[in-house]
DNA sequence: CGTTTGATTGACACGAGTCAACACCAGTGG
DNA sequence: CCACTGGTGTTGACTCGTGTCAATCAAACG
């Protein structure tokens, strides 16, 4: 019934009722981003933070001599901003990757909230903390892996991620990504990136017809890649019942 | 006079002097682990924190193959498990670089403190902050800069964190670190890591001899190295009285 | 003294980057 | 309706940064 967002800090910390309902009234006005855009920019100070309710967009940082590096992508149920309720000012750029639907939460409403509900103020707490382990991941991952494990283990990574909020239907999902933004997730060029998902699909272990991603077996994937979900810390063990959690995503327009 | 753990807490949010001292009071518990020892496991549960209050430590993940990236370095200071306050268990490692001091704070205490004293859950919410802002950076780094770059701006990173805690004395710093360490840091292999380092030496902009790095012009080191401190979110701007800070950190054993 | 750990070298191999075309498609506008 | 455009994906040829392997050295240590 509530939205992605507070679903998923649901996910993390057990909200009280009206913690829910003083949440969802929170996140309740939206805006829609076109893919593309940027969102917010490094020494920005927006007066509210954001979350996403529809689509992808990604954090990233750009080198003087233009190189761009991928920090994150943030989905539907993503706190974009959650340090800003601290920090003086940006210290990254976030773009969306493809048109968004985005909720507005002034800074004063999510702390008075987080006074009122303390689980809210814990579930906040927890998203930055998760936010934390996987950037830590990505270091291990562009760090040590190879090129095409490094691509694999981002797409388990995602493709976990869309499960757990009911966006992955029969082994696929959409990946509204272009291979510049993977080449800048993973720190390689795009002529590569683009050998690899050659290779990766030659090899059998991904489908890609246009901007959709089919994983047929999944575990065969996440072996080639040595992925391990444990550093995303989601509360649902990997034996979840994807049906159930993938319906009530459906559920909620 | 606090002990550095509580002081630099204390640069991140201005603490009451009553949760100065009960933090103070809680860190008092203290204990030594030799160098090279691992002072945490992935998979573990500890029952309380650990601050850095002398000594080197470092956060690592380890592949299968063997390959391990360091994902941050610890210094005094640092709170090592934050995130274990919420988190199920470790989702990476920790082993100490050199002899390390560190105090033990049961999480009972912490949570009880940071209750009775908002101004402290705010300021662990903070350090959590910081550590996945550090974390990005390393991503950038280490996956849009060469390797001269990229250890130059490690080099400035741990600078700039030990010139805020009076570590750093005539430009000049311990660094109880082996080439095998930066190179896992960085993402290198041990011999390219040499390399580079004689090209720096070489250069001008660093001086090492065995572990006491020099770093005479650290403006030019930070513009080789496109070294920008925003990212470390330090309470001080970079135009701080090292002198003072020094001489404090000196006088707290 | 042997032993061990860390730093240093050289030779060589290979992964990944760069440059430069070209193909393909969706718009867009004449 | 078709030429033109810009963005994205795809290729090939070539270069170059880093990795690998292996040996040597230096310092620390029991």
């Amino acid at each position: 019934m509530a939205n992605v967002f507070v679903r998923k800090l649901q996910s993390f910390v057990n909200l009280t009722p009206a913690a829910v309902e003083a949440l969802e009234h929170a996140s309740a006005c939206t805006r829609t981003i076109d893919g593309g855009q940027v969102m917010l920019s490094e020494g920005d100070q927006p007066r509210s933070a954001h979350a996403i309710l529809e689509g992808f967009a990604c954090r990233y940082k750009v080198l003087p001599g233009g190189a761009r590096q991928i920090i994150d992508f943030l989905l539907p149920g993503d706190l974009v901003d959650g340090h800003m309720l601290f920090m003086a000012q940006m210290d990254h750029d976030v773009g969306a990757l493809s048109p968004c639907r985005v909720a507005d939460i002034p800074h004063n409403t999510l702390l008075t909230l987080s006074e009122a509900h303390p689980t809210i103020g814990r579930a906040l707490w927890w998203s930055a903390l998760v936010q934390g382990s996987v950037a830590r991941e990505w270091i291990l991952n562009n760090g040590r892996r190879p090129a095409d494990k490094r691509i694999a283990h981002l797409l388990c990574e995602l493709c976990f991620r869309l499960t757990s909020i009911g966006l992955v239907e029969d082994h696929r999902y959409k990946l509204p990504i272009t291979q510049t933004d993977l080449a800048d997730a993973s720190g390689l060029s795009v002529v590569h990136t683009n050998r690899v998902l050659q290779k990766l699909r030659r090899t059998g272990l991904i489908m890609l017809e246009g901007s959709n991603l089919t994983v047929s077996d999944l575990a065969k994937l996440e072996h080639f890649a040595g992925f391990e979900s444990g550093y995303l810390h989601s509360a649902e063990p990997t034996q979840s019942e994807p049906g159930e959690r993938a319906a009530q995503a459906q559920g909620s327009r």
